[in-house]
This record gives structure tokens, C-alpha cells and sequence, in this order.
DNA sequence: TGCCTGATGTTCT
DNA sequence: GAACATCAGGCAC
């Protein structure tokens, strides 16, 4: 079992999204580097009708109900793809959805992908994922691997979190399962 | 500044 | 056949 595994495997889809605010996650794209921060995350498991895993194992949520420590990515609204880290016990469906990173590194590389700059690179789910080049064919990614890892920093305080209902979603909405950190320009609104 | 809508594909009913 | 964990562009105010 891997440290990352041992950090998100025995938390719930809430704590896992509180403690993945402030954790880096590391690019590598021919060669190249780029390094973000999460900033905003939203929880996810199968007890929650909003969520992809509440419908039971498919062929699409396959990975949801694997190892935690994983990348699962969907596909949705015809043109964007979103990433979640795939969290708890194997076999329980959970996740957290990684809505906003705030550039460390590599700012450049992802401004070609994106065509766009400031604020605007990664404020999104789907943004931050075509600024990091994630598609679905890293879906089922280990994330403790290259081209693509999820580095584990020292947990953040309590203090700096907000905590509010999720946004984006037309089932389970009043849940206050979405987390940002205060003041950060990244966190989309 | 803020609402409205089009783009567009995969999954599930 | 409809829903969908979205984004960006256009137009009205």
C-alpha cells in the first residue's frame, strides 16, 4: 500500500476533501513540468444521489469502487472532461472532484493549453483539466505515478477553509460538501 | 456585470 | 431520448 493510499483510504469522500486542499498534484508533459495547488474540492460517495457511484458499479464509475488514490475522469457536457481522486475502502464508491488549483509551476506550458491566462487557467473543474492535458485515457491513473502524481502537504487550518453546499448539480444541492481555501483567487465562484 | 444559450458525447432509462 | 459534477461567447442593461 502506497503513503497516498494510506492517507485517503480510510477517509470519508468529506474528510478526504478537506484534506486534499493545499496538496500539489505534478505534471509531467514531454519533459516539461507544471506543479499545482488544490484550491477547491467538492465530496462525492454512494450514498449521495448527486454522485456518479450512487447508481451502483458501471462500466463508467468502475474506478470509483477501486483503491483510493486513484484518478477517475468522466466525461460530460459533450465537451469537457472533469478529474476526481478516488477515495475510502475499496469496493465503497467515493471521490472528490477537484473544482480549482492554483498554479506553483509551469505556468506557461498550461497557458498554451488553455489560451487563456490569469485567474481564468484553473478555476474550473474542466479548466484545470485541459490546462494539465487530463483526458480520459488517464482515467484509472495511479496517482502516485508519472506523468501525473498527487503530492500529500501538511494539512492546512481549519480556519482557512469555508465549507458551502456544492454547486453545479441539480440533485442532493443543499449538502455542504464543497470546500475552498478563504481567499484564494483561483476558487471559482 | 449578468443572464441566456449553444456546443456536443457518453451513459443510463 | 434525456440528462448531465461545464464553459465561453453574445447580447442586453
Amino acid at each position: 500500500m502506497t503513503n497516498l493510499q494510506r492517507v485517503l483510504g480510510k477517509s470519508s469522500a468529506i474528510e478526504a476533501a478537506q484534506r486534499l486542499l493545499g496538496c500539489e498534484l505534478l505534471r509531467i508533459i514531454d519533459g516539461r513540468v507544471a506543479r499545482v495547488r488544490i484550491v477547491e474540492t467538492e465530496a462525492y460517495d454512494q450514498t449521495d444521489a448527486a454522485s456518479h457511484s450512487y447508481r451502483g458499479r458501471t462500466l463508467r464509475t468502475d474506478v470509483m469502487f477501486g483503491p483510493a488514490g486513484y484518478l477517475y475522469v468522466y466525461f460530460t457536457y459533450g465537451m469537457h472532461y472533469c478529474a476526481n481522486v478516488v477515495v475510502g475502502e475499496t469496493g465503497y464508491g467515493a471521490g472528490v472532484l477537484i473544482r480549482a488549483v492554483e498554479p506553483l509551476e509551469g505556468e506557461v506550458m498550461m497557458e498554451e493549453y488553455r489560451h487563456k491566462s490569469g485567474s481564468e487557467l484553473t478555476n474550473g473543474p474542466a479548466k484545470l483539466c485541459q490546462a494539465l492535458m487530463i483526458d480520459k485515457t488517464m482515467n484509472g491513473h495511479d496517482l502516485t505515478l508519472e506523468p501525473l502524481q498527487l503530492i500529500i502537504r501538511p494539512e492546512i487550518d481549519d480556519s482557512r477553509i469555508a465549507v458551502t453546499p456544492r454547486i453545479g448539480i441539480s440533485q442532493a444541492i443543499d449538502e455542504p460538501w464543497r470546500f475552498y481555501i478563504k481567499d484564494n483567487q483561483y476558487v471559482s465562484r
